[in-house]
RNA sequence: GGGCGCUUAACUCAGCGGCUAGAGUGCUAUCCUCACACGGUAGAAGUCACUGGUUCAAAUCCAGUAGCGCCCACCA
């Protein structure tokens, strides 16, 4: 019963029953109806690999805002939940552990047991993060979740890279790759570390062809001089701007390469201001290579030995060969010294050996515009953003989105990876009509010559049978697998079931908004743009929201490793999920940053204590508690728990606003029940109500309509703060603090009970996107009380929050004239209230207010007087024209009116005279300014005419207020 | 190195050309009054980073300076 409403409200008992039952309901589950206008979002899908952190938090939370919003507004409203296999990063972590727990490596395992391992691993870890986002309250429609590598995804992956391939977006190209010689396989960069290790800085000279001249140059690997294929110089540096164009002779291998000028390559200042160029084996290298068209040399075999482009060096390992080139180049007399220099090294994380950079072939989709008619990639993604179609909140990302895409930068998708969409292409030698005959009329396989490699390329929607071509011409699959953002691309159609023309993907596509953060804007939204407009034929969302990111108090990103990050779990456990939506909610402002001050919970007494940043990377092992004294571990990646030592859990005050508010109106909820007793639903008249229901039902109008303003607008933090403000300082302060006398008051308190209910309903509707919990337990308490009820007409309320209509109130319910007629009643409360305090007088003891108004002010505060008296506690109130300062009285000054409390014995005529000349003093002050404004021609002759008069008015009324205050403190210094 | 952003009360942030610059937290005083102490009432607290400029008018627009941060590229 609603009498039993506890005190306090409890989050925990409330998220557990209405989680449980709108799944009952199936609320979120969307099914396309085309007489309903869809509103469709998909999950940005979070890695496999951990648990949810605050930045998802923010991101889901906002989502959800919208989607519950959009549900009750009308719309048929579908969030597509789902995760990503994360290729790397969850390949990573289960390898880590088969590490840790069965010392094996993932070549121990083999391909297919790894691959199985994760998959476990996957169903462990997506089961709970996506409970974790239940726990949030996230309304997606969970029957529909989906996985980046599940058959669905697999096969609009398949269908992609197949018509891709088809249509030549998708080629073979080189790229440098980190190569393992031990292991003689590529590895990612996640694979390896860098470190400083002693190493040489060598000097040669090339002789210069046909000028007897040498140029100097300096190399931290000798050997690569045999894939040399020119040498760069700055095209400003004076000392060799006659070499540029000039051929040099490499003399171990016999080659001439030019010298040419590359200003991105050189720094004059550092070295001899010369560079040998191997594009082959080195990033800058390679850069400056492609700039040039340089010829690229690769002049390793596969483990690391000398190929045969080293001429005599052929076979010899990397460290002989850098000996025996040293000796030869010094024998020649081209070498000019070494010096000993610490060198930062890659290595590989899994052999320890030294990586080499290696060109090799990879899979890249091509960005750049086409010369075959079809349009370019980049191109496509660009005008999608520029013609509007594709829109960005803030505005300002767009400028990242088109500066990156401006440079058309082929995107490599091969990663040699094992977790992951395998690469759907098979290798063969063959002769072209092998190809023609097996695959005969068949549309799903396509191959291209692969003439550097003497070899066909083809590509198949079917995994092809090794033997396909028979035993003579076996195929070999690529080892590699997919870019994740290869599926993460499709996301938007792919959940929808394309290549499929279902249903969802004709309703919901192309969906009506994404919410990410800008560092995946290249990685991410520019690629599903392009994936939408080439697989569908059109953009995959009309708005993109970028909200921002959080950092701690220090403005540094969170990390485990730092243990300055919060889990969201905490959060709810100590807050409540409302608590943490409404916190998330309330800090997406249009800011690309937002700071959240951490703290260590203490786990003996729950306080808080603030994270510093010695704290830091486990730098203290130890705190003591200020408030219980006890001590604690910090929070953070702690592999093990203490057995001495409690961890603490981390928190942030942040999340008390929310959860003061949740309590706020929970109890708001409670007084209204308290008092519903003999509540009937009736309609309301507007124009039959008193002025106090007048005035909150145009508050309440306005706010709503604020509200939804906001939310069209991507405006989180004003839309918490609208909802937050208008519940707490109008209605609760002010609204159900004047209806007591009403409740109290056979005659009244019908109508009373109907207001109170319908605005607390409205409440609730505007609340429950942000805070659905809270807004639920109350929604079914009140249904229990007043089930009919509404505004201006009762209505039996919809069974839960989560399916009532959006609110929208007609504009003539904003009323001006009355909100202005309780503010100026507000005004004197608070300066009775002021005098009060002053004066240290009771609450409990009355005091007699005169006011002096015009009689209309008069008349307007009489008809309020019941709240004026209960609100300040005055027990004869007077007003009119004649009016006149009682002796021994306090007095405020107000633009229309002037109040005085009678302070009989109380009063200190001294203190109170100082007080007056203060206030004279400041209405002075600002009376001159405004008068310099106003002498001033120019200001007069050249600013909007209301605001002159404005300053006018405003002087007026600051020469009257002193006027008064000048009397008061005349009749001060004489009483 | 390139791009973007931030600097307003003790802290976290609103305000984006025109009120005597606001909120939440914290602080001070007071009140456990029959919705709420996760509360009420009142109060104190700001050279709007700095320097110039534009404008009748600048926290707000422009330029520069300093500090902080994020993203991207890179460190022969």
């Amino acid at each position: 019963m609603p009498t039993e409403l506890s005190k306090q409200y409890d989050p925990r008992e409330a998220q557990q029953k209405w989680l449980a039952l709108w799944d009952e309901r199936g609320y979120f589950h969307a099914r396309p109806d085309e007489n309903c206008e869809p509103f469709c979002v998909v999950i940005p899908p979070p890695n496999v690999t951990g648990a949810l952190h605050m930045g998802h938090a923010l991101n889901n939370t906002l989502q959800d805002v919208l989607v519950r919003w959009r549900r009750v507004q009308g719309y048929d409203a579908l969030w597509m939940p789902g995760t990503d296999h994360a290729g790397i990063a969850t390949q990573a972590v289960v390898e880590k552990r088969v590490r840790e727990e069965e010392g094996k490596s993932r070549h121990d395992l083999g391909r297919e047991e790894l691959v199985a391992r994760i998959w476990r691993w996957k169903d462990q870890y997506e089961a709970r993060i996506l409970g974790q986002l239940k726990q949030l309250g996230a309304s997606c429609d969970w029957a529909r979740t989906r996985f980046t590598l599940d058959e669905v995804c697999s096969r609009a992956v398949r269908q992609t890279f197949f018509a891709m391939f088809r249509d030549g977006y998708i080629f073979r190209g080189k790229r440098l790759v980190n190569w393992d010689a031990q292991l003689q396989t590529s590895v990612a960069d996640d694979e390896t570390y860098t470190e400083n290790v002693q190493g040489g800085f060598w000097t040669f000279k090339y002789p210069v062809k046909g000028t007897g001249e040498f140029i100097r140059f300096s190399t931290t690997r000798p050997e690569t001089m045999l894939g040399d294929t020119a040498v760069a110089v700055h095209p400003s540096d004076p000392r060799y701007q006659h070499l540029i164009g000039k051929l040099v002779t490499i003399p171990l291998v016999g080659r001439d390469i030019p010298i040419i000028a590359d200003g991105l390559l050189v720094d004059p200042a550092l070295g001899t201001g010369c560079v040998k160029v191997t594009p082959a084996h080195d990033p800058n290298d390679y850069a400056c290579g492609l700039r040039h068209k340089l010829p690229m040399i690769n002049i390793l075999n596969a483990d690391g030995t000398i190929n045969k482009e080293g001429g005599k060096y052929a076979g010899l390992e990397r460290s002989v060969a850098r000996d025996e080139v040293t000796k030869d180049m010094e024998a020649l007399g081209l070498f000019e010294g070494r010096e000993d220099r610490a060198i930062p090294l890659k290595f590989s994380d899994r052999s320890k050996t030294s990586i080499e950079p290696l060109l090799s072939d990879q899979w890249f989709v091509k960005m750049a515009d086409r010369d075959d008619g079809k349009p370019g990639f980049a191109q496509t993604a660009m005008d999608a953003v520029t013609s509007g179609k594709v829109k960005i909140f803030p505005e300002r990302y767009a400028k990242s989105y088109l500066d990156w895409l401006g440079e058309k930068r082929d995107w490599c998708i091969s990663r040699q990876l094992w977790w992951g969409h395998r690469i759907p292409i098979w290798y063969v030698r063959c002769p072209e009509e092998a190809l023609t005959t097996a695959f005969a009329g068949r549309q799903d396989v396509t191959w291209r010559r692969d003439e550097d490699n003497d070899q066909w390329l083809v590509c198949a929607l079917e995994d092809l049978p090794d033997d396909v071509l028979g035993p003579q011409y076996p195929l070999r699959r690529d080892p590699d697998v997919l870019d994740t953002w290869f599926s993460s691309a499709l996301w938007p159609h792919s959940t929808l079931g394309w290549p499929d023309s279902t249903p969802e993907l004709r309703h919901y596509y192309p969906t009506s908004v994404l919410v990410t953060s800008r560092d995946i804007i290249t990685l991410w939204v520019v690629r599903m743009v392009i994936t939408g407009l080439y697989n569908v034929g059109d953009v995959p969302f009309r708005h993109v929201y970028i909200h921002p990111k959080i950092l701690d108090g220090f403005g540094e990103t969170m990390s485990k490793m730092k243990g300055n990050g919060v889990d969201p779990l905490d959060i709810i456990e100590l807050y409540g999920a409302d608590a943490l939506r409404f916190g998330m909610v309330h800090l997406a402002t249009e800011n690309q940053d937002s700071k959240l001050p951490v703290s260590n919970v203490c786990p003996h007494c729950g306080a808080l204590v603030s994270v510093k940043r010695e704290h830091m990377y486990l730098r203290t092992k130890k705190l003591t508690c200020p408030e219980c004294k006890k001590a604690f571990r910090p929070g953070g990646p702690w592999p093990s728990p203490d057995p001495e030592l409690p961890t603490a859990k981390q928190g942030s005050e942040k999340f008390e606003q929310g959860r003061n508010f949740a309590n706020k109106l929970w109890n708001a909820a409670r007084f209204l029940l308290l008092n519903l007793e003999g509540y009937t639903p009736g309609a309301l008249r507007l124009e039959e109500l008193p002025t106090e229901d007048r005035w909150i039902l145009s508050r309440l109008a306005t706010t709503t309509k604020e509200v939804t303003e906001h939310l069209e607008g991507f405006h989180f933090s004003d839309v918490a703060r609208a909802v937050y403000d208008f519940t707490w300082s109008e209605f609760c302060d002010w609204y159900v603090e004047m209806s007591k006398g009403r409740l109290r008051d056979e005659a009244s308190r019908p109508q009373a009970q109907r207001v109170l209910a319908g605005v607390l309903d409205t409440i609730l509707r505007l609340v429950h996107p942000v805070m659905p919990f809270v807004a639920e337990s109350i929604w079914q308490a009140l249904g229990e009380a007043a089930f009919e009820r509404g505004l201006p007409s009762p209505e039996p309320s919809p069974e839960s929050v989560v399916i009532a209509p959006w609110p929208s109130f007609p504009a003539e319910w904003r009323d001006a004239a009355t909100e202005k007629r309780i503010a100026r009643m507000q005004d004197l409360v608070r300066a009775v209230r002021e005098i009060r305090n002053r004066y240290g007088v009771d609450t409990k003891t009355p005091v007699d207010v005169l006011v002096r108004c015009d009689d209309a002010l008069a008349g307007d505060f009489r008809r309020l007087e019941p709240f004026v008296k209960t609100l300040a506690n005055v027990g004869t109130l007077e007003c009119g024209p004649s009016v006149t300062k009682p002796p021994q009285s306090a007095g405020t000054v107000h633009p229309e009116f002037e109040g005085y409390v009678s302070l009989r014995g109380l009063i200190d005529p001294e203190a109170e005279a100082k007080r007056v000349e203060k206030q004279i003093a400041e209405k002075r002050k600002h009376l001159q300014a405004t008068q310099g404004k106003l002498s001033n021609e120019s200001f007069v002759s050249k600013a909007p005419p209301e605001v002159v008069e404005q300053q006018r008015a405003l002087v007026a009324e600051l020469q009257g207020q002193i006027q008064v205050l000048e009397e008061n403190l005349r009749e001060l210094r004489q009483g």
